[in-house]
DNA sequence: GAAGAAATATTGGTATACCAGATACCCAAT
DNA sequence: ATTGGGTATCTGGTATACCAATATTTCTTC
């Protein structure tokens, strides 16, 4: 019998569930609005929600439920749900957690990632990697996340992946904006570069504590000047 | 005006909402039954669910929902709930990110622990500490989960702890089983013991490097001989 | 008796109704 | 003007009804 390989099917729409879709729409209004900007907490009226979205409260609620489960939202019975506003301490916390994923993630891209693999860490930042950054901070900033994310990424452990990919929506922002502080991106840069060359060569012990040691001073740097946080 | 100091009021009890009581519940029998001992995979029926538990399918669904999230089951539209069995490489994944974390937690402890808190290391398992563990498999086997949370504990950095406790629910059986497993308990115990000295002297570089390697070793461990898992 | 089609049962997804606690507001009493 | 209480209203929590897609059974047809 002929397997009907030659049909390559489409994927299938598989349009998501409400709840994915509620789900999505709620993050992505969460993760844009600048929470630390404003002094107040802000509540979130399921009812108005979901006449927003046109969808029932169910879907909503499960959306939020995941929300909650993610640390973005807290809901309080008969009193609302709410914006989670993160501590300084909890975001120091949540650096220290992700430097300890990452410089795993590290150990593991040293014996588990292709050469072209790690080459593709330098086509990352091409245009910085000589020049001033501080001149194009913007571009360099998504930069700054993808080459994290790629090292993470190389490390082929999904757990940390998920783990890591959950605790950059939190950190993100504050990321991007500590490296417009003093002469962060340079820094950052000159890390960076260090941390390719160990990854390259091989050195498990040294890519893993360089990029820990990346991962500390950002947190560090947060304790110290991150009082706008609270 | 006098204020009402003197009155020192109960705390108010708040009990928790059927979906968290619905929510314990679940867990509480998934991580009980033995899901590696049966080939055939674990279905779920809502409605039976809500029923044994007495009552509706809400609270059920929303406890399903972080239950899901959490990874300990999987969700088909119109198909079931299912019981998630990881796979050995999930697992392994799962311990890397475990020892990551763990390590960055001991690193923490050296600079952040009382002296008092890391004597209670010592505490754990103080039968043990020169005996033959082999004998004596069960008891070792809580303290052994205890060793390993003590010291995130003394981390002192609740998203680590959070993340740990999660990892630590899928894998506290898989710890256990190893530890039956050829020299593994002696073992165990003498890197323990390396790592308690290390973290008294306050060596964070090598009481993290130890905890490190402590959980690696697991993991291969786990690798080479974790066949039973599929 | 086998194959296929139609009816039926079962499942998770969604919408809606109702409840009880918490809040906000109003108004009378002082 | 302030206080106290009572009521209307709003909120999340829960129960239930319904839907569409799937799996299963039954029935028809050859």
């Amino acid at each position: 019998m002929v397997k009907s390989d030659q049909f390559s099917i489409t994927p299938i729409v598989a349009s998501s569930s409400l709840r994915t879709l509620a789900y999505e729409a709620l993050k992505a209004a969460i993760t844009k609005m600048d929470i630390y900007g404003r002094p107040d907490e802000v509540r979130l009226d399921e009812r108005k929600l979901s006449q927003d979205l046109g969808v029932s409260r169910t879907p909503v609620r499960e959306a939020l439920t995941v929300l909650e489960q993610e640390g973005f939202v807290r809901s309080e019975a008969r009193r609302g749900v709410f914006v989670i506003k993160k501590t300084k301490k909890e975001i120091v916390g949540m650096i220290h957690a992700w430097a300890a994923l990452e410089s795993m993630a590290a150990r593991l891209a040293c014996e588990r990632a292709t050469d072209a693999q790690l080459k593709s860490l330098r086509e990352i930042f091409p245009e910085f990697y000589e020049g001033k950054p501080s001149e194009h901070i913007d571009e360099y900033s998504d930069a700054n996340i993808r080459f994290h994310q790629t090292i993470i990424s190389l490390g082929q452990c999904e757990v940390i992946q998920d783990l890591s990919s959950n605790l950059l929506m939190h950190v993100r922002g504050i990321r991007n904006t500590a490296l417009r502080q003093g002469e962060r991106a340079e820094k950052s840069i000159r890390e960076h570069v260090q941390i390719i060359k160990a990854l390259e060569a091989r050195r498990d012990d040294l890519a893993e504590r360089l990029v820990r040691e990346h991962g500390l001073g950002l947190a560090a740097h947060v304790h110290q000047y991150g009082d706008y946080l609270e």
